[in-house]
DNA sequence: CTCTTATTAAGACTAAGTCTGAATAAGGAT
DNA sequence: ATCCTTATTCAGACTTAGTCTTAATAAGAG
């Protein structure tokens, strides 16, 4: 679980990759990130502070990011992926609105262990996992 | 939740929709499908068999067979979403190895009554929800 | 400083899913 | 049975998330 810049520098090279500046405007700009996003919204917000990195290069390096636990896979919808900034809030997982598309965020351990269990039985190692429960706020029913 | 091709006909009724040719031909082939399936595998089955569908009348079919439980939507890989036959299991989930795809089913009713008490405890009206665990299998891991 | 090679950028490419507009057919009315 | 309205279908264009290719760049070892 990386924190910061040096803890990041590590990772990278243990893993025998490069430091590249990129990568640490990468970080930056997650740690910018206020809520959740996907790529084009990292790109344009990278973009508006003139830390111009391609599309293609978030996609490379989004699995770095997700292993070194500086990012984390939140949900998708039909049309894409959504990530966040894994530092502040832990591992949640999400209650969304097919109406209006609100989010709701939450914890359950017992769901967690239940999950680690479930993989243990089948001889898996469990690397993460995508909960969503999808369905209608009060405001949508009516 | 319909089972068969008369209850199908009444759901259809009840909503104000037509009973088509097409229709048929959709239950007719997610019946036989054995196990997950996605769009493209769907159509191909049904031309094989002489029982032409297009592909755009099954994305436009598709909520109403998941509104009728007739399919259920299984898990999405990073390419598309795959659904199975509702009738045979009954609900479940899936563990999947993202070294040899291989998939797992499981159930877990601790699992699903806590995910009620969330979204009820939110106010939330759930109607579906997608989990899938992620990992290795035994094999993956050497 | 030099050299190797990992990494990047631009843009072509693939394919899931959506949209458009014309043709068809379901089913109610006569 | 025939007509009429309009929901539905189909073909194919379109959009766009994600991947791939290739040439240029730059990290970092020596
Ligand atoms: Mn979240
Ligand atoms: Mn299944
Ligand atoms: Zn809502
Ligand atoms: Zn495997």
């Amino acid at each position: 679980m990386v924190k910061n810049k040096k803890e990041f520098e590590g990772f990278i090279r243990g893993k025998g990759c490069r430091l590249t500046g990129e990568r640490l405007k990468l970080i930056e700009g997650i740690k910018r990130q206020r809520g959740h996003f996907n790529v084009d919204i990292l790109v344009s917000c990278l973009k508006k502070q003139g830390l111009k990195v391609s599309r293609d290069t978030v996609y490379r390096n989004l699995p770095i990011l997700l292993e070194a636990g500086m990012v984390a896979q939140s949900f998708r919808t039909s049309r894409d992926t959504y990530y966040e900034c894994a530092r502040s809030k832990g591992h949640h997982d999400h209650l969304i609105c097919r109406g209006c598309e609100k989010i709701v965020e939450f914890k359950d351990p017992a769901i967690e262990r239940s999950q680690q269990r479930i993989a243990k039985k089948n001889a898996f190692k469990l690397e993460h996992h995508c909960q969503q429960l999808i369905g209608l706020c009060e405001k949508c029913r009516k």
